[in-house]
DNA sequence: AATGAATGAGGATTCATTCAT
DNA sequence: AATGAATGAATCCTCATTCAT
């Protein structure tokens, strides 16, 4: 038993180093790019050596993988929609928008920090394309398909208005990494305002 | 008047070799991001030396800012919103998503040559925000304030709702760029979808 | 004319150049090996930028490929062999390591330098086999084959012959490299006793 | 007496360690190189951890020196060439080119695996020449000495004729390296052709 | 204005060696 | 004695920029 807790604390410390690294590499990745960022920079801010980094890292680019697996971990233990339907669709989009405010706060800069990349390496956007954009539109689209038979909704194809509600969730990350203040700081306001658009 | 033609002529020739070398550096950066493109690459292809792209362009970065110039020169000839607000606002909204595409089609690969750097430069961002997000934001304000003041619509807030809208209108972009084959080949149903929810 | 010289005159000098960064990097090769010559050492010893070893040579290992090339060269210039067969077989013996001698002379350098990767690097040791090893043993062999047929040897086989002649000049230029003060210094004594006991 | 066979159990399974990693060294320096040759893939191959290769070397140059090492005891233990004398010199021959083959087929990794750097390490070069060449060549001439006392030989100078022996075998060793399938395949042959040609 | 060879600072990566466990 | 993670110096190579022609 002592074996096997000294063996899990070393897994631990390893995971833990693992996490640190990807944490300093996605802050200042999100903040000056990657092809900005130095190995280096990363050792430092992560107060390693840059030789430690090839330890867990294959190289560079491995990182971005790296932090976007985090990023496809999180979304899989998302329960973003899996609301009970009976809640009104209008109530429904507002849950959304607040869950996606805190998905956000955690994980905002892990996904700025690959976001840059993915449009401009395909492998990555695949990538992201595949295991983060496409889950999350189907999750959405089987809510939308649930309100449909239920008669909540009623005129609407799921599989574009999936699109748009995740465009529409996209574009407002987007509007608040270029600084604008409105999404900022009124998320709620503007909550309500799609809201009212919406339904 | 002969050499000033003979100038002008000259002129001209020059204006088009700068367009040609930043028609060349937008696609490469499109396809492969800025810091994988190489001056190299660019001077190939846009068949000019090396030497000769620092004729026209003081550095490397500054073919990012003459990209951005002439999404902004494109962004002022636009007439994108200047709609008479007679037009209903369901109208309105599908000539909107219509004149989006069309700038799209236009210029998307200036656009997405700009916008992964955009993500990750503050500078550009900052200037990126001011002189194309901002502009559009406050013409559609503008525009739905008219509508307001002539009671076609109530219960919003233009601010906000401006921001939903080119929100929205980015994020769908985004989801192009990902290769969302919906966003990129059903424009039309999906601008329906998005009209049938808004009004 | 004056365009055409013009020409070649740049062309002489990036030939010359180039022969200049082959030469330093044989001589750095030959005395201190392929793997403990940085190319910064081969830049300083041929008066250039590092930078400029790249625009000559793919990368350091196309460095040895350019020395062997040159010896590859060397070998087709060479008309070691090609002695009238009317001379007497040992005195055919005399001027073929009296040319070997001269040979070792000239390209010694060159030699020594890619000696020990051929060792190593099974695609440079098939290179060097193909382009110069075999070449030399089949202009011997030739050679053999004209004697016997006009009944100057007898009972030898001219493929075995000629590497057995072949390994004897290898092995003595081993033998030289490594030191060995009477294969330097009486190379003549040496060809006697060779011929001595070979006719 | 126990506890000194326990040691020398001990001390015995050390050794074996030790010869392993060698073993393991020598086999990847010849087929790659020393410096090809990270101190990891030594570990992988010997089956142990990097760490444990510092307990047995001082660092990797220690290896070569080991393996040397080897190849000298390997000499030491020789009878190359204390034959009696009055064999005849053309089977004396005979027995020495056989002799040497058996050599290559077990110490030819060892040799094959410290030859590239001889050639290229001044150090290793002149222990190399000291350790295993001159007592190689003073043995031979040792011998055509006597045979010169008893009158089997005439006419040679033992010093340069003991280096053009030593000089031919280790030519064909390097082409046989080389990849020339004569040397490899018709070794017997080859034997009987220089037998032939010599004496 | 155009060219393209030269430059050299900068950066990713490797790897022998150390040392805490 | 064995392990293997940590280290950081060392190195190859790239590439934006300059400048002589």
């Amino acid at each position: 038993m002592t074996e096997s807790q000294s063996l899990s604390r070393r897994e631990r410390q390893l995971a833990a180093r693992r996490e640190q690294i990807i944490q300093a590499a996605a802050q200042l990745f999100a903040s000056k790019g990657f092809h900005r960022t130095t190995t280096r920079d990363i050792a430092e801010a992560a107060e390693v050596s840059e030789g430690t980094l090839y330890n867990y890292f294959e190289n560079k680019d491995d990182l971005l993988i790296g932090i976007m697996d985090m990023l496809t971990a999180a979304q899989h233990m998302e329960t973003y929609f899996d609301h009970p339907v009976d809640e009104e669709a209008g109530e429904f989009l507002l849950t959304m928008l607040r869950q996606r405010r805190e998905y956000i706060d955690e994980k905002g800069k892990l996904l700025q920090s690959v976001l840059s990349e993915i449009l401009v390496d395909p492998a990555l956007r695949d990538r992201y394309y595949r295991e983060i954009v496409i889950p999350g539109i189907q999750e959405l689209e089987r809510n939308l398909q649930a309100r449909i038979d239920l008669g909540q909704l009623k005129g609407i194809r799921p599989d574009l208005t999936a699109r748009a509600l995740t465009g529409l969730i996209t574009g407002l990350y987007i509007l608040e990494v270029l600084g604008d203040p409105f999404v900022r700081d009124q998320w709620d306001d503007l909550s309500q305002t799609i809201a009212g658009l919406l339904f």
